[in-house]
Formats: C-alpha cells, sequence, structure tokens
DNA sequence: CTCTGTAAACTAACAGTGTTAGTATATTGT
DNA sequence: ACAATATACTAACACTGTTAGTTTACAGAG
C-alpha cells in the first residue's frame, strides 16, 4: 500500500501551489491527490472537503497578503504610507491572482476563524491610515472606502474590464489612490474645526 | 416526441430567472431544461454551450444596467448625477447580486460583441461626469476610479467582508462617493491652470 | 396536397466532478 | 508482540457539461 505518511499541511500546501500554477477555475481534487500520488478519496482523511480546503487556502493567502503590507507601510506615514499599501495590495493581486481570488471567496460569516482573519484583512489598513487625525468611525469608513478602491481595481483588470480605453493602468490606480489620500486629508479637516 | 417550439430567447430568459432564483452557483444545464421540461442535450440545438448562455445572459445584464444608470441620471448634473449614477449602480448590485456577479464573468476581451458591451459600461459613466470640465484621458482615469469604487464596494459588501465593523455600510458607501466627487472637482481645478 | 428538408427533440454514452461507505494495512504506542 | 489508530485503498453514487446518432414534428416547395 506504500503509505507515505501525508500531512494535512502537506494537503494545504500541495493545493496552493496547484492553484497557482493551474489557476482556481481548473483546480479538482482528482488532479491534487493525483500530484500527491493518492486517490481523491484519501484526501478525506485530512481534509473535510473542499470548502474546508479553499478556507486554509484563504488563510494563506490572507496572511502572506497581511504580510506584503505590513513590510510595505513599514516606517512610513500618511500619504507615504498609504500609497506603499495600496502599490503592495495592486502587486499582489497582479502576481498571485488566483490565490488573491480565493480571499473573497471566504464566507467570512461563517465562524470564528474566519471573523479573526477578516481582521487580518482590515489590520495593515487601519495601521496605515492611524497617522491620520480621525475618530474611529470614520476610519471604518475610510478602510472599507480604500479597500473598495483597491479590490475593485484589481478585480476589474483582471477581468480585462479596462482595456476599453487605451489610457494606461497604472496611471488610474495612481490616481485612485490620490483621490483616496485626498479625502483622507479632507476628512481629517473636518474633524478638527 | 411533443416538440414545444423553444427559442434561443426562451432559454436565455429561462436561464436570467433561474440563475436569480436559485443563484449563479446553483446553476446548471439539466435543471435549466428540466424546467423548460426538455433535456440538457436539447439545449445544444439553440446554444453553443453553457459559456455562450452565460456570456448571453451577461448581455441582458449590463443592459439592464446600464438602463437603471441612464435612468437615474436622466436631468442631472455634476456631483447629483454621479451621486445618482452610483445610488443606482448599489441598487443594481444588491437587488439583483447574482445577475450581478454574470457581467464580471464575462471574458471582455474575446469578441467584438463584448467589446460592444464594454462600451455599455463605460457609456453611463462617461454621461454622468461629462459636465465636469476635464479632457479625454482624465475622463478615462476617472471613469475607471468610479467602477473601482462601486463594483468594490459591492462585490466586497455582497461577500461579508464589511460585517467586521459595526459601522453603518450606507454611510461608507456615501463617503466613498464623496470622495470620488472630490477627486473630480479637484482634477478640474488642476485643469483649469 | 403531398413530398422533402430542416430543425427540435430524443436516447445513450463519455469523461469529468465531489463525496461516502466499507476495507485493508502500515505505523505507532502500550 | 499485540492492539489501536490513522492512512491508504476500491467501489459506488449522484451529479456536471458535452457529443454522436436517431427519431419525428413541422414548414415550405412543387
Amino acid at each position: 500500500m506504500a503509505r507515505q505518511g501525508l500531512t494535512r499541511g502537506d494537503i494545504i500546501a500541495a493545493a496552493i501551489k496547484m492553484i497557482e500554477s493551474e489557476g482556481l477555475h481548473n483546480f479538482s481534487l482528482r488532479e491534487l491527490a493525483s500530484r500527491l500520488h493518492i486517490k481523491a478519496a484519501s484526501l478525506y482523511n485530512h481534509i473535510q472537503n473542499m470548502d474546508a480546503l479553499y478556507t486554509e487556502v484563504g488563510y494563506y493567502a490572507i496572511s502572506e497578503l497581511k504580510r506584503a503590507q505590513l513590510g510595505a507601510i513599514a516606517g512610513k506615514r500618511r500619504g507615504e504610507a498609504v500609497e506603499a499599501l495600496a502599490d503592495a495590495y495592486h502587486r499582489f493581486g497582479k502576481e498571485r491572482p488566483e490565490i488573491y481570488k480565493v480571499i473573497l471567496s471566504l464566507p467570512m460569516v461563517k465562524n470564528d476563524a474566519l471573523q479573526a482573519a477578516a481582521g487580518d484583512i482590515v489590520e495593515p489598513i487601519m495601521t496605515a491610515i492611524g497617522d491620520y487625525n480621525l475618530d474611529e468611525e470614520q476610519k471604518m469608513h475610510l478602510q472599507r472606502v480604500l479597500r473598495s478602491i483597491m479590490h475593485g481595481f484589481i478585480s476589474q483588470e483582471e477581468a480585462g474590464c479596462f482595456r476599453h480605453f487605451p489610457a494606461d493602468v497604472a496611471d488610474s490606480y495612481r490616481m485612485a489612490v490620490r483621490g483616496f489620500i485626498l479625502l483622507l486629508e479632507n476628512s481629517e479637516k473636518e474633524a478638527r474645526v
């Protein structure tokens, strides 16, 4: 029977590798099992089902995204930090599009672990805008705004929705981020008055 | 054999209905065929394959979204038009989330019909910001920015990503749109100088 | 008004998907 | 050395989209 002592971690790692190379769309348990030299049914000794495996890949993706963002804003403040964060987020989405897609497919409300993961998504953004003089509620709103801009941009760029016009896509993104910083500064002023 | 003379249009209409009621995820050709009282294989007399059917549903979704947006901005100008457009876009995404998802799944580069459809997505936005004093390239960029904000917001709200904080989601959206209008006005000023 | 060709339906089958039940066996702990 | 556990297996089920080949209802032409 030639058992090789696969662990849950091995399977998650192989799933990540396969999603990145073949695309989320072409992922299948049979092919994953084949790459691990086992049969598909044997995967169920390690994982509950496919959704659970996706969720696990999602945790990995979130932690990687968080790491990229925190690394980018380290030592930076205000506008510079926001630009660095947005740049890191954009780079992550472009370089690892399939892994990025997994994050958005997570059902964020399901359990405590997913709630915690949602916190990991929010944290770097809250840190980046932390130097602005804003109250907590403003920060919550503005965090959502920046996340909308970044995610909306990446997912549409990925879908090919931005090829209708010849204008440079990177310039559009810079303008979007600049607009957000403008909003940040504007909110700050209003808060001071 | 009891032929009922189904048309391509009947099938697309039934597909739209089924996607809206059962969700894009639960859509299947077998179930669709069953609802039309035919076998799944018979669908292929009318459509090329499932992708082509999705594309057709996408055309419908885009035209509906365009209609909603144009209706909302009729007679309005500048900030008022932008707010009305954003509101209509948001309402469409919330009221018909499954149909909305289809739009983003379209491979926008594939053929001329899809290129034209991409134009239908862009058009209402370009009209809404048309009253601002901007050159063509600025408009292209700003159109992308607004689209990113609107789509990013809706898709994350739909995915449950905004439930981490208690702050009102509608307020966040209003702030995002206000930020975009700020950017519009700012771009305009710079253009005049 | 019949004849013929088209097109709409069918059945059967294929290759693929995730998943469960039941079974054998290698490894680990006692 | 023996028992328990966990890892692997085979077989099967109920799905999925899709193709090939077949029947037959209907529309248009002679």
